[in-house]
DNA sequence: CATAAACCTTGACGCTGCGTAAAGGTCAAT
DNA sequence: ATTGACCTTTACGCAGCGTCAAGGTTTATG
């Protein structure tokens, strides 16, 4: 039996020119063209295009089933296996966006405003992707692996709660900048306990504390303008205040 | 403070690039465009972007984004709740599929040959839409459209089919355990997928599920011989670590 | 046998959400 | 004055086709 392009296209619930796009990527290849260069399928065809339908369906790109398809024994269960993980990992996440969704939904209904709701879900991947990419390797050599990863751990596991206390305790280090800055001296009380707030914020994504890390810190957010700019967006100069407090703090001045 | 667009760029972590697209497609302009032509963001439409790169990790399209940013109060909620659904859909599209390419990579480890597999998920739509190309003109002008349609309605209810789903998702369950039974705990994610799993299967036959009665099938799987014998068929002490792995997905435990 | 209907072909643009040059201005610092 | 780090617009590329457009072929019908 020869097939035309509609007659495949309607045996297997595909558009004709899905089945050009195929041909053109290489990915089905009709049997034959004719004089009037029409593609002529054949069965063999049509049952490969069963098999991709079958892997398309799974949601496998073209190229991957192409491979997995390529002549002479390409590992397909290996190929399926590593599929199956994606999969796995895409409900996985889908399953974390619900959540999220869900909160949201509640929240707004409750008529709690949105904002923190809405910082939420892109603040942790920021911050882990941010840490990594800028201090990742400077940090990973100095403190070792683990102990990066412990922290990123921490901060993805944080509960809702824990970030809102956080986020509250972030709010509260704002208000203590603008207070202690007004005494223009990074000894005084007021900025002394402003380090104290700072250390206590810290301690939600740290698992150990340690002066030179604390301090280290405060340098980091004078020399790197995304967390000069944070901080300076609430009060003028206030991430080198902070910095001067903090470093009193630790006893490095 | 004004922003250009690198440093909006690193405080949220995205491209340049995007930050021009957004602007490209209207979703977020900048608050002015200075006498060099450049983009001056400020705070307001920080915050904004904050907000798109929300609904963004919830994988909602820019344009739904929009839609939903449009001042004065699109329904947000409601927007909210339809996206929920969409992301519901999508997850359990996602476990069909895990169910079949378990089958799938278990059929192949077991050699049995591919065919019948592949084969399968263009099968039903093949068939309608053969009848429908054959016959289906002709048909529907004897007997009108819903007769027509109502045949193939009848068909995709096929009780067959629905059996070969559930002898699907029977094996998935066995293939789940033999996976999770290797991590000797019944509280593993693995563990937790294969209560799942295994719930799902009750409800093709199940009219309601209860966690009570849940729970006590698997009591009872270890309780009567002859459950224990099938699940150990396959999985050496499989009837025991699956009543504990749906004592936990139940709570029981 | 002419003609229309139904099929076939290649070519090319459009959709999403940007990444990635390319070619050229602007700004701060040396 | 020059360098280097920014900024700009323009435009192609990615996946997987849908959707015209312009034209050739086959088949059914009058």
């Amino acid at each position: 039996m020869e097939y035309t392009v509609q007659k495949v296209a309607q045996m297997s619930g595909v558009s004709g020119r899905t089945l050009r796009y195929y041909d053109q990527i290489g990915l089905l290849k009709p049997a034959e063209v004719n004089a009037s260069g029409y593609r002529i399928y054949r069965q063999k065809e049509v049952d490969r295009l069963q098999q991709i339908l079958f892997y398309r369906e799974m949601e496998m790109s073209l190229e991957a089933i192409k491979e997995i398809l390529s002549d002479r024994e390409f590992d397909e269960t290996t190929a399926l296996k590593e599929h199956y993980q994606k999969l796995i990992d895409k409900r996985a996440r889908l399953d974390t966006l619900l959540a999220t969704v869900q909160k949201t939904i509640a929240s707004k209904e409750g008529g709690i405003p949105m904002q923190d709701q809405a910082k939420f879900a892109g603040f942790k991947k920021k911050m882990i992707q941010e840490n990594e990419a800028k201090y990742g390797k400077e940090i990973r050599e100095k403190y070792g692996d683990e102990t990066v990863d412990q922290s990123n751990a921490k901060l993805m596991g944080l509960t809702q709660e824990k970030y809102e206390e956080m986020t509250e305790l972030e709010q509260a280090v704002i208000s203590q900048l603008k207070e202690a800055i007004k005494t223009d001296d990074p000894a005084s009380e007021a900025a002394q306990q402003l380090a104290e707030l700072h250390k206590k914020w810290l301690m939600y994504t740290w698992n150990s504390y340690s002066k030179e890390a604390h301090a280290g810190l405060a340098e980091m957010y004078v020399a790197d303008e995304r967390f000069t700019a944070y901080y300076d967006k609430y009060v003028e100069s206030g991430a080198e205040f902070l910095r001067d407090a903090v470093l009193v703090y630790t006893g490095r001045r």
